[in-house]
DNA sequence: TTTATGCTTCAATTGCAATTGAATTATCAG
DNA sequence: CTGATAATTCAATTGCAATTGAAGCATAAA
């Protein structure tokens, strides 16, 4: 269920820390919709480019998205959702989060040994 | 795809928040496994009883678990997933993340620009 | 009513992250 | 080479969040 070596749930968290921001989550919804520049985006969400630059890189070490330079003039830059990262985190969330995998126990504390002892009176013969 | 309003883009950033945090989404994880009280997971995960009371504020706020006392001894607290939430944001991520969702566009750059033309080349009979 | 227990709240520290303006890099056009 | 453009990097500010120890609260037992 959850990454059991430390270097995983690092990656974990930097995917979810790379989400969990207004600005970040935006951005990453507008390159689901096809790959774009920054001055696209400074148009679109009225961030500043440094701003964005920032975001961009944050979201790029996190593996979620990855850019390239304009084949035709190298100054502008594109950046993209990465397919293979959205398809792994895709899969991960939905396993983590099935609502199915929620289990039940008895509690650790007082109530769980009154369970206990109920359980013991319903199973003697009546 | 993304919430349009500021409250539900805030509502979506702290349940991000929530378990983009490695202690959180490991009491998260643990209370997948079934209900648990403070003492318990302080045990567990080996945090501070403040701590966790911290860490729990925090998914409780996000709405993704909820709290009881214990029915004999009230001075236990009970934690759990709120299968509600977990059901939404389950659902939520399924649609967000899903890789087929990812769309192609012509880039706004030069390159959009040669990309037009070569299909124009190629539209035009041999 | 006093004492113990499970948990929370408070106060203070620490470190990190978002934002901004200025300076810098990389690339292209003349 | 010079100037212009798209973007990044740097430096500094600001605010917030994780952590810790001490104090407080709610409940139960003696």
């Amino acid at each position: 269920m959850l990454p059991e070596n430390e270097t995983e749930i690092k990656e974990l968290t930097a995917v979810l820390k790379a989400l969990a921001e207004p600005n970040r989550m935006r951005i990453f919804a507008e390159l689901m919709q096809g790959d774009s520049c920054n001055c696209e985006l400074q148009e679109r969400l009225g961030l500043a480019r440094n701003l964005l630059s920032h975001h961009f890189r944050i979201l790029e070490n996190a593996g979620l998205v990855h850019s390239r330079r304009d084949q035709v003039d190298g100054r502008w830059i594109y950046y993209s959702v990465d397919r293979a990262a959205a398809t792994r985190w895709h899969d991960w969330f939905n396993h983590f989060l099935d609502p199915a995998h929620i289990q039940e126990r008895t509690v650790c504390g007082p109530e769980g040994q009154l369970i206990s002892t109920e359980q013991v009176f319903l199973s003697l013969p009546s």
